[in-house]
DNA sequence: CTGAAAGCGCTTACAG
DNA sequence: CTGAAAGCGCTTACAG
């Protein structure tokens, strides 16, 4: 049923050497034998076996994209899911075969699970611990970290300016005359959330409030219903919120919806901010304001640099935080009821 | 850098076949040689060479996964994602690693793309014409549909009992007291937005309310967009709608917006149900009312049948359809406002 | 420009 | 229970 390069040669009167080169397109071929190769493989549909030609070429034209995640959803999650899609695209784009691996536990299990099958590169995505990435390291392949922290500076990572993103949100807050603000923020061992809490924090003393411990929700994941639970457990401590942030879309939208659910409207009692703008952001009732993060970019470059790593390029330097911007919607617009 | 059988086999004193044996866990191979080899393996770090190993057992362990669409968001589809989650997560279980692909154009390119890679079967999701069922049948290689249409019944297609489902939607309408409904209705060259239009109108008409053709949207995408220009257009024609049904939750929820936009209510106003029951059904605002049809369950079965025609189990036949379950919510609570 | 030879890292019968 | 041999389908030097 499936041909092989010794079907082509013979059918074409040349050597498999021959036919070799003008499948790979390599080494000199006279235009006759060439075409002779060519009309052999039409006839014959013949399919180069990539598994040969992975085993001696040492270059599989495959990378594993391992997505470390607690909680489904995954590769349909908001955030990360976009990034795939990206990744999807450009590898695709670029020529290579995308192996997808979720896991819940951060270990090197489901890496080695990809390593056997001789990838040519990793895409890592969420945060790891420094165990991992050196476990990495010593294996020699090369790989790229999105979203995700690392102390060692010489891996190579994409990660938004999260920092700054806070202090947007808090500035746009503060503008529409805040004087106190509650927070839900997510999981503090995760970079992102951090980063955002602490420069929204930061922003906020800067202009003179300081938020208050008691107004702050500290939330065991990032989902929406940690959302939820975190507007009803900050409404407990006090009815005199007015003004709401979250670290994360998601959690923010589940905030929405126990507002509604508690009586009160967007924005006309509670002004209500978040960030990341996934894709329901957008199209929430009402739309909601937050801190657009970069997802398409770092997919894509992930894939482009990934590949210059494969190729033995030069020494690629990290590439530069990806600023965050400010999408202003209704759930702040307190003006406008 | 990276250990061969043939490293192991020096280190352990014994030959490659033997570790070959330990390794594949097949055959005989006394404990005392086996401790050895395996001591070697940990010592050296030794990780098989899947590449080598495919080649000449002639499987791969790998399973293609390519989705067709015309728009993103593929991998972080609401729909298409939560399959492909439940795909991912069933193969990691069987040992199975996953190459996924999108693709908008429903050619036979992508699929050779991977076929070269040698995958041991695949899963196709969305809807393909005859010829492409045609050329995948030719090459030999299993394969199952996933949420799309067949017209060659011998090809192993998941599907939902998408007619069952639009009627389900519409005694759910019907039982509110409705006697007109709008219909804003994707797609109908894609098996599913038809059926369930079918189902409903069919429903509706054995109660007696006849859909007026007036009154129907004929979508050209299934999106959020579509969904709120449905919505708009419908309302230019009638100002009287009070109800309204969309083949998926994604056009509802932009139907939704509209309304909102209008400065009506949901249910208040205009009570809306959905299709699909994505998870942001249940998180929207108001949440959403609809019919729930299997993903997960998708997921994990095609994964499931596709491992037995690989194992050339024996003739599979095709399974039944999945039973729709009506989700009753906000945006149909018409009688507590 | 082209062919013969060696080899990629394994597994699979086949002797022993 | 174990080892030597052949071979999976390609590519890569190396002669010619």
């Amino acid at each position: 049923m499936n041909y092989t390069i010794i079907d082509v040669a013979k059918l074409s009167g040349v050597s498999k050497s021959t036919v070799s080169r003008v499948i790979s397109n390599s080494g000199y071929v006279s235009p006759a034998a060439r075409d002779k190769v060519l009309q052999a493989i039409e006839e014959l549909q013949y399919k180069p076996n990539g598994v040969a030609r992975a085993m001696v070429s040492r270059q599989t034209q495959n990378i594993g994209v391992i997505i470390y995640r607690q909680h489904h959803p995954i590769a349909s999650h908001p955030f990360y899911g976009k990034i795939l899609d990206a990744i999807l695209e450009k590898a695709s784009e670029l020529g290579y075969s995308i192996f997808v691996m979720t896991d819940k536990d951060i270990t090197s299990k489901s890496a080695d699970f990809l390593l056997e099958k001789r990838v040519d590169g990793l895409i890592l995505i969420s945060k790891l611990n420094d165990e991992l990435i050196q476990y990495f390291k010593n294996t020699g392949i090369p790989f790229v970290m999105v979203n995700g922290t690392s102390e060692s500076s010489d891996v190579i990572h994409l990660v938004n300016d999260d920092l700054k993103g806070g202090e947007l949100a808090a500035e746009h807050l503060l503008s529409l005359g805040a004087t106190a603000i509650s927070v839900i923020a997510g999981p503090q061992e995760h970079r992102s959330h951090k980063l955002r809490f602490e420069g929204f924090r930061n922003a906020c003393l800067k202009h003179g409030v300081a938020i208050q411990e008691q107004d702050i929700f500290y939330a065991e994941s990032s989902q929406f219903e940690e959302g939820y639970r975190g507007f009803l457990t900050l409404w407990e401590r006090s009815h005199s919120i007015r003004t709401l942030f979250s670290t994360n879309d998601m959690m923010a939208l589940g905030a929405v919806k126990a507002i509604y659910e508690a009586g009160m409207l967007v924005p006309g009692h509670i002004a209500v901010m978040g960030f990341d703008d996934i894709d329901y952001a957008a199209m929430a009732n009402p739309s909601l304001t937050t801190v657009h993060s970069s997802k398409t970019k770092m997919g894509h470059d992930a894939v482009t640099i990934l590949d210059q790593a494969i190729q033995g390029g030069e020494k690629w330097s990290n590439p530069p935080q990806y600023k965050p911007e400010l999408k202003i919607r209704h759930s702040t617009q307190i003006t406008k009821s």
